[in-house]
DNA sequence: TTTGACAGTTCTATTTTAGAACTATAGCCT
DNA sequence: AGGCTATAGTTCTAAAATAGAACTGTCAAA
């Protein structure tokens, strides 16, 4: 596998572990969701080493899901802020914590509880049909090629 | 961090991330969903290294992913089936598929398109609230810390 | 003038992954 | 019987990624 291109592949899921997929991404993109913006914050809460932070935050912005803001001119300071393309990230986040507290939770219970500030409610993220609005099962979805599919082989 | 022990952490990202976090996991699970079974299946389809492969099989039975059944006693033969806990993945490869689809597209198109049994139609997957089941985003969340985060830190 | 905060970069050691070759069991063909 | 093929791995060495610590540069405040 050549990971340098694999944000090429026909395949979208191959595109998305391009950007998210590895150990450190997708903890350095929690702490922006939770409001984190600079180097020294990510390096201390997350324990990464400072070359791979830098590397990783580097990887983030050349793909356009943070935006490297300067919040101080006088030493040049930047903060890294999700764009809309990073906001969009976050069912994938919500998925894997919703899945993580299914199935590897233990004795002292949730580590977060989430609330919909709309119904003022704790939730459950679900994933449902665009179409008709039911909860997807896997056994309930049919694959077929599509036209990026098709060009890539034939 | 280590990596060994990221599965107990009081974070079920982290916990999540302990199982697939890295970049093969994610795309032997793509074939698991697409009804591949079998070592020799996984890796001309993949191209993963037969090393690479069996680490990683072994990894998702450990973790109750897969379940290595039986298909053939003489000589002795196993494939990889998705148990329940692996099933229950689907929203996170399907949030994955959803995000390269909207944002790591090119001009060929989708590579892939999805039918909804159900209703029959094409379908996008969408996270909604599991209350009030409007669709979710990032802004309209508020966290709380839960029972296993206050006994992980006090 | 010295100290400290911030945002990195650079270096070496360790771990992980890639790539290829090898092992083992058994069916089938001649 | 002897050799070929299919399947599911294991073992080996080289290359790449990550960990961990130290270092650099800019500026403000004491």
């Amino acid at each position: 596998m050549k990971w340098d291109t694999l944000d090429e592949e026909p395949c979208s899921l191959s595109r998305t572990i391009a950007v998210v997929g590895d150990r450190w991404t997708l903890l350095i993109l929690r702490e922006c969701f939770l409001r984190v913006r600079r180097f020294e914050a990510f390096q201390s809460s997350l324990q990464i080493t400072r070359h791979l932070l830098s590397e990783r935050l580097k990887k983030l912005v050349r793909f356009g899901i943070l935006r490297r803001v300067p919040y101080s001119e006088a030493p040049k300071r930047y903060e890294y802020i999700l764009t809309q393309k990073g906001l969009d990230l976050y069912p994938i986040i919500m998925a894997m914590v919703h899945w993580g507290d299914t199935h590897m939770g233990d004795e002292r219970g949730r580590p977060l509880l989430h609330e919909h500030k709309n119904c003022g409610k704790l939730f459950d993220p679900v994933m449902v049909c665009s179409e008709c609005g039911e909860v997807l099962h896997a056994k309930q979805v049919h694959v077929h090629a599509g036209p990026g599919q098709r060009e890539a082989v034939g």
